[in-house]
DNA sequence: CTGAAAGCGCTAACAT
DNA sequence: ATGTTAGCGCTTTCAG
């Protein structure tokens, strides 16, 4: 069969046999206990690396209870996940945190999974814990996974629960503060595009520019489900072209839906930012791609998957972190506005 | 400690005894042999589902050798291989195959990779198998995988071994192709922006530009290396308007390359396609994104994910796969040659 | 500080 | 067709 490849298959039994000790011994080095003598230590250490020894990770996961994998869950398809630069900084966000431990990540693109693969997996004992980023409300098997492993979520859980551990940016905030700075700008019919309101990035986001809103005792003008898309960002565009409240500004939740939106002014010959000013969320890449360049509120997603991996693998050594980090934003003021 | 969780460790053997057989019975019913009777069949079904009995992924690797897992292996860093909408498609195509099988996909970034984590993930037993995209000259390390597990690669390995299983795209005739095309459009001074020549797609592509320059007996004009990467084409445009042969078209091996030679371009104010005609690669999203649209070379980069997965799914179950594949590219015509 | 012994949960001959 | 018996390679008490 294929799979009968020779297999460097050093197992603990020979480096204890060159090293002259026991097994023991071996796995006590191995796991860096301190009650081993120098001597030992030293025959062991040379032993391993003579023999170019790497343990067995089923034979010890099945042993110890421990597997060092996490699981980086979301719950999306794989167009969106690869298309969204956020994702893109949040993974290497962790990936950075985690090549600093002996942990692994292992990735689950999630939102098409009929056999519920992922659950089984976490159940089979895979994984230690679980990262789980771009929650929505309908993905209840999230659930179940929180019930066996622990979990980091980004972004605030759907239903929150005390007990749950997470970090988010401040998204009420960055949505109040992108809006007041619209109105400073002499705004004063200003719309908006939000993410998915079954999103708490979506939900919160909106809050921040109701806040403000209201606050000035403005009218709120439309309100349009972008989807964090570009596609859904352009449609959403088109139908507050189309209202008879004609906007001189939208707030759009994400830089990916505003990038969409540009595209429609533009060929609809508005001009940006003289006709109508676009404020975007994220200042992901395409903030400074797009015609013109994006003011937009910036979100520290590499840190946040930083801290989510911090976060996490304080709880599996036994820690106990903070249960919530909450990013600040910050406005980044170019072109579009 | 944190990670004393309740895990829903239901082992096989309390399975055994609700259903009133052996753990033998169970670990066959499990393994869909056919060697059970209906009764039995049955009664370990029922205790399976009552149960929700997840088999032990640890354990069953341990006594079976078989882990139904596979590693993708990328040696890029996270922004690269984020920033390729190429990486997006292949993923998407490994998925797409992999959620028909039983097996999981384990994901390596390898190329910021102090402590070979990755080799040392594939010594200890942690996957059956690898698929490895974007191989470069200088990543030796693949090799030492390839000696442990089988290994697809993505694109024709570095050095090439009669025992190697790849699957490409017709890299050579693609870019042939392209540059006929620009000839065929009545442009005599053709230059050309290469990917990474430690790569066999740049190197391919490069050899496709030449041979059809050398076949019309046209000058081979700048030969300029971009890196596959936007800043990378940017730079590289920007010392081919910077020589004295000022060319009339460049073929652009990889569209997000030609995505920064036209921003390039229009900051230079020189017209494309009636100054310059830029003919891309890829077909990726950034094609139509760009102003003009390019005209490029599309490569079936999603196909490509799924038959690597086949094959390699193929050679786990010891079939015997053809080794090479080599699959169609086909030209797009846009806006900008 | 070290070794012996007992598993971890499962598969895979080998009997029956 | 089914059960019994050995392990798979490692960790982890428990003695000493």
């Amino acid at each position: 069969m294929a799979t009968d490849v020779i297999r460097a298959s050093v197992t603990i039994e020979e480096v204890a046999a060159a090293a002259g000790v026991s097994r023991s011994t071996v796995s006590r080095v191995v796991n860096g206990s301190t009650a081993v003598s120098p001597e030992a230590l030293e025959a062991v250490q040379r032993a391993i690396s003579e023999l170019n020894y790497v343990p067995n990770r089923a034979a010890r996961s099945l042993a110890s209870h421990k597997t060092h994998a996490i699981a980086l869950i979301v719950p999306e398809d794989t167009t969106r996940f690869f298309g969204d630069p956020f994702f893109a900084a949040i993974v290497s966000g962790i990936n950075a945190r985690l090549s600093k431990s002996d942990y692994v990540l292992n990735l689950f693109i999630a939102s098409d999974d009929p056999g519920d693969k992922t659950t089984s997996y976490v159940r089979s004992g895979a994984v230690d814990g679980a990262i789980v980023v771009s929650h929505h409300t309908s993905d209840t098997f999230i659930d179940r996974i929180a019930s066996i492993v622990p979990v980091v979520y980004g972004g605030r859980p759907v239903r929150e629960r005390d007990r749950d551990y997470y970090v988010d940016i401040d998204n009420v905030r960055g949505a109040f503060d992108a809006t007041v700075y619209l109105i400073e700008n002499g705004r004063r019919r200003v719309a908006t595009i939000t993410g998915p309101l079954d999103m708490p990035a979506g939900i919160d986001r909106l809050q921040g520019y109701r806040d403000a809103i209201t606050a000035w005792g403005l009218p709120e003008l439309a309100v349009e489900d972008g989807d964090f898309t570009a596609a859904g960002g352009a449609d959403a565009m088109r139908r507050i072209l189309q209202s008879d409240e004609r906007p001189d500004a939208v707030f759009v939740a994400s830089d990916l839906m505003a990038r969409g939106a540009l595209a429609v002014l533009t060929a609809a010959g508005v001009r940006v930012p003289d006709d109508i000013a676009i404020m975007g969320f994220d200042d992901s890449p395409v903030a400074t791609t797009v015609v013109p360049p994006l003011t937009t509120v910036r979100q520290p997603s590499f840190q946040q998957g930083e801290r989510m991996a911090t976060v996490l693998l304080d709880l599996l050594a036994g820690r106990h972190p903070r249960h919530v980090t909450i990013l600040e934003t910050e406005l980044v003021i170019r072109e579009s506005v």
